[in-house]
This record gives C-alpha cells, sequence and structure tokens, in this order.
DNA sequence: CGCTCGACTGTTATAATATAACATCAATGC
DNA sequence: GCATTGATGTTATATTATAACAGTCGAGCG
C-alpha cells in the first residue's frame, strides 16, 4: 500500500500505516534480494521512520538507548550502511540525517522537498525536474547518477503560520 | 595553483584567470553592499578558487597555514560563513565542503554538477530545473528558497578514463 | 558431531567537521 | 580620550562519522 496521498502528510494522519507500510516494503524488498533485515536494522529503520523528518543518527542512537541497552555509533550506522545500500533510507546531506524512503527501488533520481522551518520532509518523483536535470547534464557532458535531490523550501503548514 | 586533476568543465585552462575574475567579482560585490572583504576573507576565497573542486573547512586552514601560521577553525569558518552571507561561495552539503560561485547573486537556485570521481565540480543555472523544480513545489504547495542544489553524476573526462 | 567460514554485532578509540564562549584588537564616530 | 562596533585570536568542546579488532552465531560440510 503506497502513502494515501501525495505531499506533505497530514497532522492527523495514521502514521501507524506510514511505519507499517514502509517495514512491509523493506522486508519484502530484503526478500528478494537475499539481504537479512536485522533485528537493529529493522529497529533503525522503525525509528527513522517514527516521523517525516530527517533524523540524525545520533538520534536514532538515543532513541535505540532509551530502554537501557548501550548501541555504539558503529551500530548505528552499519544499520543504516544496509538500508542505504538497499534503498530503504535517502541519506540527507543538508542536514546530516536520514529519511525513509517510501518506495525502494527507484531507478532514477528522486526529490526531496525539505521545510527549512519545521524540518518535515516529502519525498516525490517529477518526471519534469529529472528531464531538465538530464538535459542539463547531457549539454554539460556529464553523466548523472541515480541520487536524492534536495529542495530547501517551507512547506504550507509554516507558511500559514508566519 | 595548480590543481592536481584538471576540473571536468575545463580541462586545460588559464585558471589564473578564474582566480582574478572570482575575486575582483568578490570585490565588486562586498563594495556594492559595503561588506568588509577583508584580508582573511579574501585569502579564504582565493583558497576556494585554488581549484575547481569543492573544498573542506579544514583542507582551506592546512592551506593558509603552510606558511607558518596558526589559525584556528573558528577563523576559516566565520570567514566562510561571510561569503556565504554574501553569496560569493556556495556550501556543498554533499561533501562537507565549499566551491566558489563565479556570478554572485543569484536571485534563483543554481545547480552544481559534482563528479563524484575527481571531485570536479561546476555551477550551471538551467531555467529548465528551475522551472521544474518550481512546478514540482507547486504541486505540493511548497515555496522553493534560493539554494544551491547538488547533482552528482560522472564527468567526461573520468568517464573517458574508465 | 566438530569444524570452519562468513555475516553480523560489540567495543574501544579516534578522525573529521563545526561551533560556543570569551578575550583581544583595531577602526570609527562622538 | 573613549565608547562602540566589527573583526580576529584563543581555548575548549560539540557533533558527525569511521577504523580496527574482538566476539558471536548460524549455515554448510567433512
Amino acid at each position: 500500500m503506497a502513502h494515501p496521498k501525495p505531499g506533505f502528510p497530514e497532522p492527523e494522519h495514521n502514521h501507524g500505516v506510514c511505519v507499517a507500510d514502509a517495514l512491509a516494503a523493506a522486508a519484502e524488498r530484503c526478500a528478494a534480494r537475499g539481504a537479512r533485515l536485522t533485528d537493529i536494522r529493522r529497529e533503525v529503520l522503525e525509528v527513522v521512520w517514527s516521523s517525516h523528518r530527517p533524523i540524525g543518527a545520533y538520534d536514532i542512537l538515543a532513541d535505540l538507548g532509551r530502554d537501557g541497552r548501550r548501541l555504539a555509533p558503529p551500530t548505528v550506522y552499519r544499520a543504516l550502511d544496509f538500508l542505504l545500500e538497499h534503498g530503504l533510507v535517502h541519506r540527507v546531506a543538508s542536514r546530516n540525517a536520514f529519511f525513509g524512503c517510501p518506495s525502494p527501488g527507484h531507478a532514477t533520481a528522486v526529490e526531496l522537498l525539505i521545510c527549512t522551518e519545521c524540518g518535515s520532509a516529502v519525498e516525490v518523483q517529477e518526471q519534469r525536474v529529472s528531464a531538465a536535470v538530464a538535459g542539463a547534464a547531457t549539454r554539460h557532458d556529464f553523466e548523472v547518477l541515480p541520487q536524492t535531490i534536495e529542495i530547501l523550501g517551507r512547506c504550507a503548514a509554516c507558511r500559514a503560520a508566519a
């Protein structure tokens, strides 16, 4: 099941569905690729999906340690490396953070709209952006790689609040 | 001033001209805005322009310290903050680095094509990319801010070498 | 069964990037 | 002179990320 609506999630949406969908899609994708979605990896993915905002590795670490466990940074970074490798999360360079990918398995680039005020983000796939980027690249003899293109701005809610 | 690997935009070019142009444009822009392009700020900008590759703050620091001076990180970061504020350099989040802006004063977003193999970059301004991004933003009720959009790929030289 | 092999995780230490906080200095205007 | 302001110096530390090696655990195999 995909997200009910495109765009920024409604404040009152049933977020449990988002998490459940993401975990199910991850399990399916790992099974298909012969990759092991271990406990830690699934837990990290779940924390990444605990909101619609990119989350830092050390915040993930803190969240996982709330039950008294003492995990070390490499544990989280290794899980994140795995999730990145299998397209289950995006690295958000502009924020040194990580964001759950709602539709793993892109062949091409995807765009991430990131609100600089509230920090929430949404993944979009815009044909025209990809096409324009590809065109620009061609003109400069440049080969574009699949990637996450980060676009910063203000979401509707933050604009309304201002 | 020779850079180890020539950038993909201009394999062999008179790089002194790039630096001189950049410094002249910076001086002009600072004068117009009543901002002080001090010695350190100019030196940092010069180091940023020493190649066509984004350079890290600590590499700038090392470069400035080659004559025996012992500068501290805040000195470089403050100069970079100034240069960012006045649009003279771009922050390249995907590489934790900084890149000289050849045409300060953009009203809109610019794109940076960054080669993941040799690290070279080139700034481009593609109307169709901006338009497509603006369209995508509108569809998601999102207000795009002026920014540097980073696009990763492989330059022609690196493709040829492979 | 006992073994080895490889993938995963634990642990310690440290690298790399960035900023906070406060001291000093220099130019300007009064 | 002297206060104000902006720039830089200095020290310490925060934040993000990785290196290196040890231990664990299960699958496959003799």
